[in-house]
DNA sequence: TTGCGTGCAAAGGTTTTGCATGGCA
DNA sequence: TGCCATGCAAAACCTTTGCACGCAA
C-alpha cells in the first residue's frame, strides 16, 4: 500500500512545502529549490508524491496561465477550503479572498442555478493591483497572499 | 499581414465553430470531427487559426482540468464578455451565468482588493445540477448553456 | 507574380510509465 | 527478507517552430 514508508524524500518534501507557507510551486520549482538547499529529490518522486498529497487533500493543484501544473500546500486540509483564490494573469501570483460576498455567490449559484461551487477548484482570474499600477509583469515576492481589509 | 487571404481552411473552420454553437473543443476534437465531416484541415492550421481568433476575441481559450487547451466560439465578440462561466468538473460542460451578483463581486474585488476580474478568463468550477442528481458523470448534450431564471 | 497560408516533420516542454535498484520496516 | 519507494531513461502528450510548397489576390 502506498505511503507506508517514511523516507528522506517524503520528509524533506513535506518540510519544504510547510516552510513555503502558502506559496505555489511547479514541480520544477520544487526540484530546483530543494536542490539549491542541498536536498536532491528526483523529479519523478516529486510528481508522484505531490500527486499523492493532492489526492489526500493536503496540497491543491491547478493549471497556471501557461498550462503548467502548480501545487500549493494547505497545512490544514481545510485551511483553504472556505475561501477563494484569485490569480493574476500577468505575474501569476495567487491571492486569497475570504469574502462574505463569495459565500453569497455560492449560496446563490446553489439555490438558483443548482450549481455547487467548489472553492478548492475555482480560481478567479484577472489583474492584481501591483501589475495594474506597474503596467507590466512583476514578481510580487514569495507569496502574494493578502488579507482583505474590507470584509472579514 | 495575417488574415488577408480567404482560404478553404478558414472558411470551413469558421463554419464548423459557428455550427457548434457554444460547444467547447480541444484542437484534437476539431481536427477529428472536421475530418469525420470530410474536411481535412492540418492540426497546425487549427492551432494557428484558433490562436488568431482568440487574439481577436471571437473564440475564448482556457485550460480544462486535464491541462488541455479548450476553445469556444463566441459568435459576437462581446456575447460572452459581460458574463461569467461555470464548468462542471464531472461532465465538463460549460454553463453561462449572467448575474447581478457577479457584477457586484467584480465591483467589490476592484474597489476593495484592487483586483480587476476578467470574465473572459475566469471559470467557476463545481458540480452542475444534473451531475449532482445523477450522482455520476454524464454528457449533457451538445451545449449545456442555460439561462438563469432568477436573476437577469 | 507575390507573399500569405498550409501542413509535414521536427523540436520543445511537461508529465507519465517501465524497470532495475535502493532502503524502510 | 519482503515489498514499497526512488530515479533514470524512455515514452507519451500537447503545442510550437522551421521550411518548402500551394494557392489567393
Amino acid at each position: 500500500m502506498r505511503g507506508e514508508y517514511n523516507t528522506r524524500q517524503k520528509r524533506e518534501l513535506l518540510r519544504f512545502l510547510k516552510e513555503g507557507g502558502l506559496r505555489h510551486f511547479s514541480v520544477d520549482d520544487v526540484v530546483f529549490e530543494m536542490d539549491r538547499q542541498g536536498e536532491k529529490v528526483g523529479r519523478t518522486t516529486v510528481y508522484r508524491y505531490l500527486e499523492q498529497l493532492a489526492e489526500q487533500g493536503s496540497v491543491r493543484k491547478y493549471q497556471n496561465a501557461q498550462g503548467v501544473t502548480q501545487y500549493q500546500h494547505v497545512a490544514d486540509a481545510d485551511a483553504c477550503g472556505g475561501h477563494f483564490h484569485m490569480m493574476c494573469s500577468r505575474c501569476g501570483n495567487l491571492l486569497h479572498v475570504d469574502c462574505r460576498l463569495m459565500g453569497e455567490l455560492s449560496d446563490h449559484l446553489m439555490r438558483d442555478h443548482g450549481f455547487v461551487l467548489d472553492p478548492r477548484e475555482t480560481i478567479l482570474v484577472g489583474v492584481c493591483e501591483k501589475c495594474r499600477n506597474d503596467g507590466e509583469a512583476v514578481d510580487h515576492g514569495p507569496d502574494g497572499a493578502e488579507g482583505c481589509h474590507h470584509c472579514l
